[in-house]
DNA sequence: CTTTTAATGTAATATCGTAACAGTTTAACT
DNA sequence: AGTTAAACTGTTACGATATTACATTAAAAG
């Protein structure tokens, strides 16, 4: 027997306007930054703006380039340090086999996530299927081994890429 | 209702005598080169022995120090292309959570496999849950993707170590 | 208003991985 | 065997990714 909800999937279309999720993503962090007592500085706003325009998986030294001011450059742990506090926050998530970084499509929700990664158009999609990490999660388990957390990566080709050949 | 069928795991027990494992992966290695009609040459097979004896996952540089001979170090690109090969082979995995690389512990079998590292001891599990890899391969499909690989790395706590503390 | 915690600036360095190309070995085919 | 094509090796250099260490500054808590 299937569970008949909907599949929570967020795949960015070629269209999308990226400037309203954007802001979307700013007023969350925002918002969880002032419920945790955490300060959302300068560095780690304009980090998570520069992934989140972008759904295709930024890597640390691209963000580090479109962080210069006045044509100087960022140390690299600049980067790093916001990476790392935003990703603690849910807001980002890293891509193991890419060395890069995508912001959250889910923020809030309760979730796990598996990344779906087009090796045609670079694009990434978020899936958050229960399905899917609890079985992880129980065959884990059934294997004798307590899971702590769950990096799922599927590699392969989107709709769209699939559709236009 | 599920599937009872024993769940493929291998998790290297704490006294695992490895040398015969390490015997059984050589072997297979030279069986399954003569009949593709490859080459198992001698770094290929040093290589492969070395990740072979560790159950835990070892770096290309872990690698590169164990092949030195006579206090020379070989170049990272010989311990890169080796491991090139023998991922190909299927004979070694790579653990893109940890940019290092472990043996196959189901060679030959058909299989997907998911990783069980363990952060205390350093192990690595390798379960071989066909209910994963078809959860994934449905609900990725369900998603509008198209699966090409599958990469799955579940980090925690083994059961050795859970109850030592 | 001072103490202490968190964040930043800066430099250096560690770690991981690849490109390019000349030279050598092996396999396959006359 | 001798020739050719393919695969493998040696070597150098370099590119890409990530962290350590430590001095300084800013913010929050008391």
């Amino acid at each position: 027997m299937e569970d008949m909800e909907a599949l929570p999937v967020r795949f960015p279309s070629r269209q999308h306007n990226h400037s309203s999720c954007v802001n979307k993503l700013l007023g969350d962090a925002e918002e969880e930054c002032r419920r945790q007592k955490l300060r959302f500085t300068e560095h780690r706003r304009k980090v998570l703006e520069i992934i989140a325009s972008s759904h295709k998986p930024l890597g640390a030294y691209d963000i580090l380039e479109q962080m210069k001011f006045s044509g100087k450059r960022q140390a690299p742990v600049v980067a790093y340090r916001a990476l790392d506090f935003l990703i603690n926050l849910g807001l980002v998530h890293r891509l193991n086999s890419l060395n890069a970084f995508v912001a959250c499509m889910a923020v809030g929700e309760v979730h796990t996530a598996q990344f779906l990664i087009c090796r045609q158009c670079k694009n990434v999609g978020e899936l958050n299927s229960n399905r899917v990490s609890e079985r992880i999660e129980k065959d884990a388990v059934e294997a004798g081994f307590q899971v702590d957390q769950q990096l799922v990566e599927i590699i392969g080709i989107c709709y769209e890429c699939a559709e236009s050949g």
